[in-house]
DNA sequence: GTGGTCTAGACCACA
DNA sequence: GTGGTCTAGACCACT
């Protein structure tokens, strides 16, 4: 599924977080799948129930998937809305990483062509 | 300069350290310029001064100032080495903050769009 | 009749009593109405006879509603007892959520205007 | 401070979140006031430090205060977006509670002179 | 079987 | 001192 690295310096529940994220943006996770359960994901991941729970709570309340009790967890259709703020914090991001790029010296126009390629590949997994 | 939000889940260190690496990126702090005093910035910003050492020695440790022990800090010339490990993690960011975008529903071209301006934004100032 | 919303978070029984008690508010139900069948009202929401049962057997303990073994579930003809103790409790709500609405910037008017509204809905369905 | 219902069927920390919401709203606690540490709270109420952080961070999720890591955590200065989903929801609470008010034979005048009253109250105690 | 809640007790980073 | 994270293990309601 996905790898923890326990020396990060992400907590375990935001990688946990991170992970799924990615599985759902990537396409390997489509909407209403269903999850893993709590049990399972501890046990494969050998990381403590609780912990699980935590970051399925958490992308339950950011809209990434949401709980069915007694059934399980499942991946919402795409988010729910479309979250200006949340938008903006990804802007904020993007625009921070960009610059310390620029200013280690990349030029501008392969910064330009690697982000199209990343585009292009979110598009075709879809 | 740059404003603390000590709201943030940054820690108050983590946002300084950004901080004065936005104003180097962005030119308003060139090479050889001398940092603020420790002492100052901490009046200025009403911050324990060993917060501000924190940021100061975690700068210099990735290379971004260099210190002259009785004269203060400075800004280093330029990244000290090219550093494709850290490029490369730069470039992993933007990959996960546009596929995100993406699968919010933002279109590919606003996102192309708004990332141009941002690196214009960034040429322009420096 | 009503939706079931599984992925609230109020359980699935609960949503069954409120929508329940919505009938019978609203006066889609009326006194002496014969409820659907355990088995119907299973088939229709696709859910377990034993969620509607547990729905039944509680609504019947809060004097909504009356069984008549081999015959069916039959809507009461009012609240068994004036019941003030019940009111109370509805009214404590109604402050809670009030209050909560003026603190988050809520005019006076339009709330009082808005329950005028919902007092005259169900004023025109009876 | 307030009360827990252990006996209560709504969750202890639920119970802490709406405490301290009341506390918030009837202008005990007012913007920017710091809230009892979390291992105060739970030493007071006798309920596991984790728990008093669950609410916390409910709280926190939804508005109301904010944590300042390291000193603590503080009530927000007002609802910081109006957030019209939370308020809807607080209308269809109310909507169900004067439905069955009404049914249960309350008077549509006696029903409005009353939440004219709690409205009234809540302005005071501003 | 599922997730949700709670306790007890530990360690950590930050201020 | 503060909150944040994590573990271990328990019980509960719902399906």
């Amino acid at each position: 599924m996905f790898q923890l690295d326990l020396r990060s310096k992400k907590s375990i529940y935001e990688q946990i977080v991170d992970g799924i994220k990615g599985l759902i943006v990537s396409g390997e996770l489509k909407a209403n799948d269903r999850l893993p359960s709590v049990r399972d994901l501890s046990a494969q991941l050998t990381v403590n129930p609780n912990t699980i729970a935590k970051a399925f709570r958490s992308l339950e309340s950011q809209g990434w998937i949401y709980t069915v009790s007694g059934r399980g967890c499942f991946v919402s259709e795409s988010m729910q809305s479309p979250d200006a703020e949340q938008a903006g914090k990804l802007y904020a991001e993007l625009e921070v990483a960009i610059r310390e790029l620029l200013f280690m010296g990349n030029g501008e126009d392969e910064i330009i062509s690697r982000i199209k390629e990343i585009i292009k590949k979110g598009g075709a997994s879809k």
